[in-house]
DNA sequence: TATGAATGAGTATTCATTCAT
DNA sequence: AATGAATGAATACTCATTCAT
């Protein structure tokens, strides 16, 4: 998106144009580092990710200056079909809970466990391109509990960090497991959970409830 | 010494009494370990281990042979934790469904993440101690969740293999935080899980209810 | 190259043709512990193999997988080196006992005392380059033994495992020595062990004549 | 019990007189560390030892300093004990080449093969009960041969060096393996090799004639 | 540009030696 | 005096990153 503006040609120099076989390069090796992520954690060698993608091991650094920038990349990567998926679902999904519900699935499958490197203490917090998709996110899920909530739908007493740290953490990789393992539970945990989110609420909850940024400082 | 052997002439070896100050060690070992694991996962260096435990590093590898054997005796003395739990509050809780609750919140501070490398595909799953833990463990829970489906206080769609790994999942901490940041939603997750556990139940489930064992063939 | 592969398509695995420079790596790392082996024996850090052979330590783990995989390395090219010098003596040599003479000097100068790990417990003797060169250098040597025999200038009490492991250990230096303290000695060592060796035999040997084989299984 | 050795009283201070026991814990680990040195080298772990010795590991450093200061016991056992042989043989054996050959075997079975760290560059060469013990052994070794030489069974360009070396070659044990192997060869090599010491000499030798000397400064 | 090779900084594990009982 | 336990200094091996082709 950064080279979007260049498309237009005109300046010879600068930002040269990528090849296309570069771009594809680029992006079989985010796909592999996602799905590498999910499944065995995001510490694998990076030579692994190569193998998997097909590249040579010296070419992800070609595009990514270190692991932890190639870890950004693909936590973008993920967070943008997420909101995709949330923007879809409260645009074509009648019923407020409903629009909730389909959301969350549609999130488990879109892999936004690969999001949980995000949340360890060496991921550089303050990076624009992550703060815009964090709020966009976090915009489009309110928007979802928002509506739910006022159709009566969802119970009052939990906010929007309650459901993201809760989805994060159902869908996380055990680690050192292949996905497949706990695959099959995750839909089952999701829909119990989101069980335990209707209107009315069958408990008191302790504590209060968060929002995104709470998470970031806390 | 020498003399009091040579006395029983060539015995093939006497359980020499472990040292007080060896046990403590020991100990100190393995909740150091326990924490670790719940905080990061179970691939953590040792030497950190160590001095996490205030041991020197080469002090691990008097108690376990290896990494390995060090990671099972973390989740034996878990799961004999959680296992104590859960007999307590069948035994103590009159209602089935608040002694289910109990158990829940219990194990979540008894660090039942730790239990996670369990899953790992490196992980020795064929020890006689832990199978019989293992099964302790299992009949204990299926007690619990027996009675409150008895009760009609527990949907009938879902067993003890769904409850142990949602239970593992909401009380894994972020990895690179310290405890106490997550640990302010655990309580409320459980919580909420709990009130979608509760009969009747609001939705169907994907899958199907499973067990401790279909968690290892997987 | 990436498109040059996809042209081919999914071919499993082409061997890509080993840098000259990687080789000349290779060839050097061999040497270093060739010579390592001979002076210290085989349990000499592979830092210091590295250092001597002048290259990083992790290099040494490029080339071969481990430590054994070294030593194989080292063993199979002095088997190599030494069984051309016998074919060498056979061919070049007219009188039979001066080419047995002249193989036993050439062994020595080709650091033959490096096959001594090959003796270890811990060394796989069951590989197959290893027992194809066993083989033909326990042919080679049969064959220098046998003309001479046939000659009446070998003893006949002698075999060729006789020969192989005095060879060995009359050739070992010092360990803690740089080779050339003891090489003075070698020669005259082996001349001894030659003059010992012609018929007629002036002593009965006690024990029996050894093959290669042999020395494996006792 | 530990009181008992002190009964005799006389001088309360000053060298206390060992205890019988603490004497033969001493002679114990010497034992187990000259079987260790001659099956697999001077380099294993002392705790090795210490269980064959059947005492605590701890129990060496009392004993010995370090692993230096027992090297050097072990050492200074063996030459006295192949020194008793080569002056047993020169009283006993009538013929002047047999003694010679008696002496030769003798040492083997003495394990004079445990003398290899003495040759090592970190075994301390200066050290006054050591040098007591070369001298009388050279003493010893050149009678032998110059009674044998004189009478005209030994050919005259070899000296007590020659010896010396071959036979410690000749008898070294494998590095990593155990002794066996290599026992059932060393009988018969040494015999060849002194069957090519017999004068007259069927061939020139390269070099020149060595002592033991010309072994600690070359 | 893409690659295979090289490297140094790390981690697991072992061992000689010291300490507390 | 003897022991079992503890320790720090090695050593084998791995991996992120840089270099040469």
């Amino acid at each position: 998106m950064q080279t979007a503006a260049a498309s237009v040609a005109a300046e010879p120099r600068r930002a040269p144009r990528p090849r296309a076989d570069a771009l594809r390069n680029r992006e079989r090796i985010i796909a592999a580092a996602r799905e590498m992520f999910v499944e065995y954690g995001a510490e694998r060698p990076l030579d692994e990710i190569a193998r998997r993608a097909g590249v040579g091991n010296a070419t992800i650094y070609r595009h990514f200056a270190d692991r932890a920038e190639l870890i950004t990349s693909v936590v973008l990567s993920v967070m943008d079909r997420v909101s995709a998926q949330a923007e879809a679902a409260a645009a074509e999904e009648a019923d407020p809970f409903e629009a909730l519900r389909r959301f969350v699935h549609a999130a488990a499958d879109e892999r936004i466990g690969a999001l949980c490197p995000m949340l360890s203490d060496t991921f550089d917090q303050d990076h624009a391109e992550l703060n815009a998709a964090r709020e966009r996110l976090e915009h489009d899920v309110e928007g979802l509990m928002g509506r739910a909530r006022a159709a009566g739908r969802l119970r009052t007493d939990v906010a929007v960090g309650d459901l993201m740290v809760a989805l994060s953490q159902l869908t996380r990789p055990l680690p050192g497991t292949p996905c497949p393992n706990i695959d099959q539970f995750v839909h089952r945990h999701l829909q119990l959970f989101l069980d335990g989110l209707q209107a009315p609420a069958r408990s008191e909850l302790p504590g209060s409830a968060a929002t995104l940024d709470d998470l970031r400082k806390s």
